[in-house]
DNA sequence: GCCGTTTTCGGCCCGACTGTTTTCAGTCG
């Protein structure tokens, strides 16, 4: 069973319990639980209950439980929850507007059982003479049906920062703001993010909150206060704003990054120093003793500064208090690129403006990859092609001063993990990716097999965008993670961190594991035109989640060292 | 339900905004 089924579990009964008012750190101990599951790079099923236990926040009752949901997919105290609170009651939790008071109200006095009971009931005016809601909370819900009519949507990271740059941008140009940035799960390099969390420094919170929202695309006002308010834009995007002064923008810009399970094992070590720590500050009784900047927070509590990136609960503040956190790749550290396709298969740029464009971007070297036949769609080449397309690289190369083109495929691994080109050919090229692009939701076993094959092939040197998910699109391949880096490591495969903002394959916590299996990692575009090899930011980020060093990322090496890597050091 | 350099019991992160209420509960992040 895999972690994602165990985690939703968990969380069906940490809502259960909220609908039946439990004691609230009870619910809370089942997200959390659900959250850790959810993040374990091994599959919990297959951990023992002492081993269960080891894991933050699950002690003996929560270990038997997931041992329960191992040994029989599902959980009796599941089912005991499920005849005391409708399941209706859960779906109404989603709807802004609905906690788990109002959502049992809905339920036991009007009988509602589905979102559309909920709509009609609104539209009808029988929300508002209920205990606790009132004409304001009806019209809200009916707006908010509206607008979400289903689940939550998270938009791609690459689109939220199209919409939060632009607002940036007429925020500072108001006077009296300082400073106004991004946190958040976009500045944690979140791949998908469900509103932006916009700082804003000043002196001047009314002002300030006015103009924002006054912001042209802003279609509805949800809150508005001097410190604090919220808009939905008119694409749907939920934008919060908080306005600070100078002396709290260090610690409000660390409170409102978050992750919520990061800043409340802080506030607890903060505690236990007896130091009180919020957005405002750090506070020793109403002392304030720190808040200018981030790093006072860190100081508060004797660690060093965390990089957004890590901040997600997941040992980042064990590392650093053990001085271990690594030194994160950075963007300005990539030398070059490392997949990309021209328009000899299914490219917009030739190969010459390829090229260019990277010599623009200041790379020492990127390869070019195109794909092969068995993607007729994309107009993959066969032998004869590569060979002829290896001589365009050869001319471009004699002509470019500063830049150094490799001639590679990105060649498709078949259903039985043999290769879409004969092995003369794979071993003219000087790189080889491979990867899935059909098949992939063959079986768990059959997939690690067939990727396992493709690592053995003594010509591979990148696992191309590993298990080919398009993120909200297609789940991907599934297969064992940890042989496949095992393998990887073993053989001097690297595997690839896909820069793409669809793809951003490996994840993070997939990066992570195979890093900490001795995987080294490639970090590249897969730009299908010139401009596409300005992603590389993306993947870099998601690389830095991933707790990548510049060391653990192979396009970092300078040339001469990268080429060792290349073809298994055989070269 | 978890957890321990105050604790095996008694705590558990913290504050803003809204609307309903008659001084505060509910919701949200």
């Amino acid at each position: 069973m895999p972690n994602a089924e165990i985690a939703r579990l968990l969380r069906e009964v940490a809502e259960l319990l909220e609908l039946e008012s439990a004691n609230t750190f009870r619910v809370r101990a089942y997200s959390n639980a659900a959250r850790v599951i959810e993040e374990l790079p091994e599959a919990a099923a297959t951990l023992s209950p002492e081993r269960l236990h080891e894991l933050p926040g699950i002690g003996d009752d929560l270990a038997g439980k997931i041992a329960e949901i191992a040994a029989t997919g599902s959980l009796k105290l599941l089912r005991d929850l499920h005849r005391e609170v409708p399941h209706a009651a859960v779906e109404l939790l989603r709807v802004p507007g609905i906690g788990p008071k109002r959502a049992r109200t809905l339920v036991d006095t009007l009988g509602i059982r589905s979102m559309a009971g909920l709509a009609r009931a609104a539209k009808s005016g029988k929300l508002k003479a209920l205990p606790g809601f009132g004409a304001a909370i009806e019209k809200k819900i009916i707006s908010e049906l509206a607008v979400h009519s289903g689940e939550e949507k998270r938009i791609l990271r690459a689109t939220a920062a199209q919409y939060g740059e632009a607002l940036l941008e007429y925020m500072r140009a108001l006077p009296g703001v300082r400073r106004a940035e991004l946190a958040g799960s976009f500045r944690r390099g979140r791949e998908t993010v469900g509103d932006l969390d916009l700082l804003v420094e000043s002196s001047l919170g009314v002002e300030v909150s006015e103009r924002f929202v006054k912001y042209p695309e802003v279609r509805a006002v949800l809150a508005k206060g001097p410190t604090r308010a919220s808009v939905r834009l008119a694409s749907g995007l939920q934008v919060d704003l908080r306005v600070l002064p100078a002396e709290s923008y260090g610690a409000g810009l660390y409170y409102f990054t978050g992750s919520k399970a990061h800043n409340i094992a802080v506030r607890k070590m903060g505690q236990q120093r007896g130091l009180k720590i919020n957005e405002y500050g750090v506070f020793k009784g109403k002392r304030s003793i720190g808040g200018r900047r981030e790093q006072d927070v860190f100081d508060a509590v004797g660690l060093p500064w965390i990089p957004p990136e890590l901040r997600e609960d997941r040992g980042e503040i064990e590392a650093a208090g053990r001085g271990k956190l690594p030194k994160l790749v950075e963007y300005g550290d990539m030398r070059g690129d490392l997949q990309m396709h021209s328009t000899d298969s299914d490219g917009r740029d030739s190969l010459d403006a390829m090229a260019e464009a990277a010599q623009e971007l200041g790379y020492e070297y990127i390869a070019i990859t195109d794909h092969t036949p068995m993607l007729r769609i994309v107009n993959g080449l066969d032998r004869a092609r590569f060979l002829l397309q290896r001589k365009r690289v050869d001319r471009l190369n004699a002509r470019l001063r500063k830049l150094t083109v490799l001639a590679g495929a990105e060649v498709d691994i078949r259903a039985d993990g043999s290769l879409d080109l004969d092995d003369e050919t794979l071993e003219s090229l000087d790189i080889v990716l491979v990867s899935l692009h059909s098949k992939f939701d063959l079986p768990k076993a059959g997939q690690t097999e067939r990727i396992l094959r493709a690592i053995r092939h003594p010509a591979v040197d990148i696992v191309a965008h590993p298990t080919g998910r398009l993120i909200g699109q297609r789940r991907g391949a599934g297969f064992d993670l940890e042989r496949v880096a095992g393998a990887a490591a073993d053989h001097g495969v690297m595997l690839e961190v896909n820069a793409q903002p669809t793809r951003l394959d490996l994840d993070d916590i997939s990066c992570r594991a195979a890093i900490a299996l001795g995987v080294t990692i490639a970090i590249s575009t897969d730009a299908h035109s010139r401009d596409e090899l300005r992603n590389m930011r993306w993947g870099v980020d998601q690389a830095r989640r991933g707790w990548a060093a510049k060391g653990d990322v192979a396009n970092t090496r300078p040339l001469k060292a990268l080429l060792k890597l290349l073809h298994k050091g055989r070269r």
